[in-house]
DNA sequence: TGTATTTTTGTCAAAATTTGTCAAGTCACA
DNA sequence: TGTGACTTGACAAATTTTGACAAAAATACA
């Protein structure tokens, strides 16, 4: 249960890449990623799927981290945050059966 | 379970209120009033405590809608929304204790 | 039907937020 | 001290959100 930075960190390193091979591949600037790496911003969805295929990562795993990161973000300094996320898994629910 | 803005509409029609009275209160055009309680827009926080205090209503179940909708928005189009929801609880959770 | 009232809609510019870029900075270490 | 890798902060550009207004549409009802 990593954010998405950790995780594409950890990629990135497994890997003995640098920064700025990433970044060059992907197409964005280097301090960009570093500041995602760090969790100080976080990527488009078009960037992440561009880093997942990159490093052929489990596409899915890193969706769901970004996605809960932007939840978090959402989320942050709300005392109600844990009730929210529970009545907004019955929103999603009630949205599908429709 | 309802969104923050039909929660808003029944609220003002048991009270027997026109939009146009409401936003005056509030300090607000009616015309973005409307907007929210049809779901085109959502409340800033202060709107929407301005109005739970208005209504004198329970100001954290409309919080719990608010956020909850604003979650939902998040996640629209998404499949892996379940998923997302999930890991966004543990790392509220994991937060909470450090 | 005609008119007054209420609500909805569309559009626009201002404001706010997010995003990307650049240059300078730190750090490790050869 | 010089170099490579990464980080940081400030700024500009781009995008999104917001609020305001006018006008259209819907509603109520004499």
């Amino acid at each position: 249960m990593r954010s998405i930075g950790e995780m594409l960190r950890q990629l990135r390193e497994e890997q003995n890449q640098l920064l700025r091979e990433v970044a060059a591949v992907i197409g964005m600037d280097q301090a960009l990623l570093s500041k995602i790496e760090r969790g100080e911003r976080l990527p488009s969805k078009e960037q992440l799927l561009k880093l997942a295929k990159h490093f052929k990562a489990e596409k899915n795993e890193l969706v769901v981290a970004w996605l809960s990161d932007r939840l978090v973000n959402e989320l942050v300094d709300e005392d109600l945050a844990k009730e929210a996320l529970k009545i907004a898994g019955q929103k999603i629910e009630k949205k599908k059966i429709k």
